[in-house]
DNA sequence: ATATTTTTTTAGGGGTGGCTAAAAATGAGT
DNA sequence: ACTCATTTTTAGCCACCCCTAAAAAAATAT
């Protein structure tokens, strides 16, 4: 049985490192979850012992296919309990992500996979996050980065990569949302920031922005 | 802001005494949460210091009105997710103390608030218990246990005392559920057994049973 | 190649929440 | 009132998960 604790140090290794394949340094792994890097040491030792990381000294830290699995499953139930505030309770996709961290340690199968099927299945969250099945596998849908695209060309928002509240309320004031219909307007070399259209309005985003914004091929 | 561990003592103590009103035994909570005596004196002082509970030595436990309303606000919250999982994801009665036993202590005051109108303001769970309102406050409806009633009689199964899986599902086997009319047929007075009528059948149940029974008056 | 900086681990320690065993207080029986 | 059994607390210990500071290894610069 995974503790908490545990459950949250296999999902950072996971998302870090390409489903948790390749290794990651404590350091990262340190920012990430906003501890220490001492702190990490011990608790990786912990997820080699219970056969859930590879861990060499010094060379960082991978997931073993039953570490992959975990990361996954929490994964899921963190994606799907989002979706149920939003489509069910009415929670905005700025305020899912702090009760799904404590939701998604809720240990029932029955109750997760009761829920996929009340929800109908979903296979994105509220933040175009695909959402692992039983077995840990998903699609990821092939969304392309705003700063790609050719000036002139649409496409439909379909993900953003950071789910903060504070870069989701960002969007919510310029009025940008999942599934909304974006034409790139105009793209600025010197700063990288863009010049968009909605159809609502036309706006100016910054590089940063930029680089959490992907749009359907 | 309170600890899993000093919610769940916080419970304990509300059940043994009265809405925690009269002091309790650390043996009697120990015995209640599995753990030790003094394992329960060390977290006891704990609530005293958090002003959660009254506590002095030798002379047991009670709670303070923020104890007492801390105890109802997760008492509440594990009726109304008991209530999701039976009426929206298809759990038995007997399948939900264990999953509501973790889902009571995600703290979200959204979350509580937005389930409690999803499921339509519940006023019980599905064990017959009354769900708090956000003040701590319930109306306990007027059943009356099945030992106290007369030979002939009859009343509305509304409130199972026992809410483990092993007595509801030992009901499930006998066909017994919530809402069932039943009619009183005999009572032995050797061993308190008796012989009990619904509309599918005519069964014998022991005192042990008959003592976590209540119908409506 | 060697010195310096950066990264990572180890050593030692703190708070929480549990335990057992010993000591202290309480309560009952005579 | 005094003894004995029971209840409760205290003392000391452990596992978990985090920390700071020091040591060790690795990476980088000269
Ligand atoms: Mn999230
Ligand atoms: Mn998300
Ligand atoms: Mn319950
Ligand atoms: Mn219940």
């Amino acid at each position: 049985m995974t503790t908490l604790s545990e459950e949250n140090y296999l999902k950072t290794i996971y998302h870090l490192g390409q489903q948790g394949t390749i290794a990651v340094s404590t350091n990262a792994i340190a920012e990430k979850i906003e501890s220490k890097a001492s702190s990490v040491t011990d608790m990786v030792k912990k997820l080699a012992d219970k056969n859930l990381a590879n861990y060499v000294k010094y060379q960082g830290v991978s997931l073993t296919n039953l570490g992959r699995l975990t990361a996954a499953s929490v994964i899921r139930k963190h994606r799907l309990w989002e979706v149920f505030l939003v489509e069910k309770l009415h929670f905005s996709w700025d305020e899912v992500h702090d009760v799904a961290e404590q939701l998604e340690h809720i240990k029932s199968l029955k109750l997760v996979n009761e829920l996929d099927a009340f929800l109908g299945f979903p296979t994105h969250d509220p933040h175009g996050d695909p959402i692992p099945d039983k077995n840990g596998n998903y699609t990821l849908s092939k969304s392309i980065n705003i700063l790609q695209m050719e000036v002139g060309s649409q496409g439909v928002l379909v993900h953003v990569k950071d789910s903060s509240d504070v870069f989701l309320k960002y969007l919510n004031k310029t009025n940008l949302a999942l599934g909304d219909a974006i034409k790139i307007m105009d793209f600025e070399p010197f700063d990288g920031s863009m010049i968009i259209q909605t159809n609502s309005n036309t706006i100016n985003i910054s590089k940063e922005v930029a680089k959490n914004l992907y749009l359907s091929h």
